[in-house]
DNA sequence: TTTCACCTGCTTATAGTTCTCAATACTAGC
DNA sequence: GCTAGTATTGAGAACTATAAGCAGGTGAAA
């Protein structure tokens, strides 16, 4: 299910492009971390610690490079950051995201649950649907009370 | 069902503001081209037509004030703008949008239909959902062909 | 080992947004 | 209407996340 070190060494590969030491080590950060949506500044300071002579520069290009050959994809919580997380082979679309409003807790939500709704909008708006992007504000369940 | 000057008014003096020649040009901008997801820069332009000594601080900052006393709201199709649209009484929670891949069209999506996995993720995760944010990306109707 | 394209860190640039501040415009009380 | 006090403004500088430019380094293929 996870995608692994081996796995991208073969996508990178493929396009022409290497594994090296940096890349390996940003890979291994949002790997170890897979669960917390770092931005890229995060990534670069866990970096540093095995991988002190490593760049911002770096940080960013790498990041792109893996959106583009969808190794990671780009979440967007309006905090001012792009925010990277891995992909997963077994989701077809982006999970869902709930924000708590007052700890700001991240939580994902792997049901998907919009094929009536995404029926309705290919029907209505003849429009075809690749993918989504859907988020939800509100109280987790720490904070409700 | 439309949100108007005087109600605006109304808003703005209930929380101390003043409804400045500034803040009226800014909003009529919104108002005119409600369907149209303006950001800041464009707004701009739009307003410094009738109002040409305007500064770009003024609609940030206007921009700012109306988001938080709910006048407008912020909307983020990842093109590296903030984008603002009115918020009407009509909608409880923000309508979907539909964001073309091909062309950028953007499209609005009244039908809510996401009670089930609303519920679901309230029973599920104990999360109390105050509002949603939705897009889907994919071809509309005319790129399709 | 030589070649050559890829890759890197450093530095500078870019661009959207916010901040600072002095000047101006309103408003409430006289 | 005048005055005092506060809100608001425009200009420009400052800030911040990200991207670009560049010269040197690295590593696989010949
Ligand atoms: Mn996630
Ligand atoms: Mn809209
Ligand atoms: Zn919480
Ligand atoms: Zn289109």
């Amino acid at each position: 299910m996870d995608i692994n070190v081996k796995d991208v060494k073969e996508i990178l590969k493929e396009e022409g492009y290497k594994l090296t030491t940096q890349r390996k080590a940003i890979l291994d950060a949002i790997l170890e971390n897979h669960e917390k949506h770092l931005n890229p500044e995060e990534i670069y300071n866990i970096v540093k610690l095995k991988c002190p002579d490593i760049g911002i520069a770096t940080v960013y290009r790498t990041l792109q490079l893996f959106e583009k050959l969808n190794i990671v994809c780009r979440v967007n919580f309006d905090d001012g950051y792009n925010r990277y997380e891995l992909i997963y082979d077994t989701e077809q679309h982006q999970h869902h995201h709930l924000i708590c409003l007052n700890c700001g807790k991240v939580i994902e939500v792997k049901m998907d649950l919009l094929e009536t709704l995404e029926n309705e909008i290919e029907r209505e708006y003849g429009f075809s649907i690749v993918d989504h992007n859907v988020k939800f504000f509100g109280y987790c369940s720490d904070c409700e009370k």
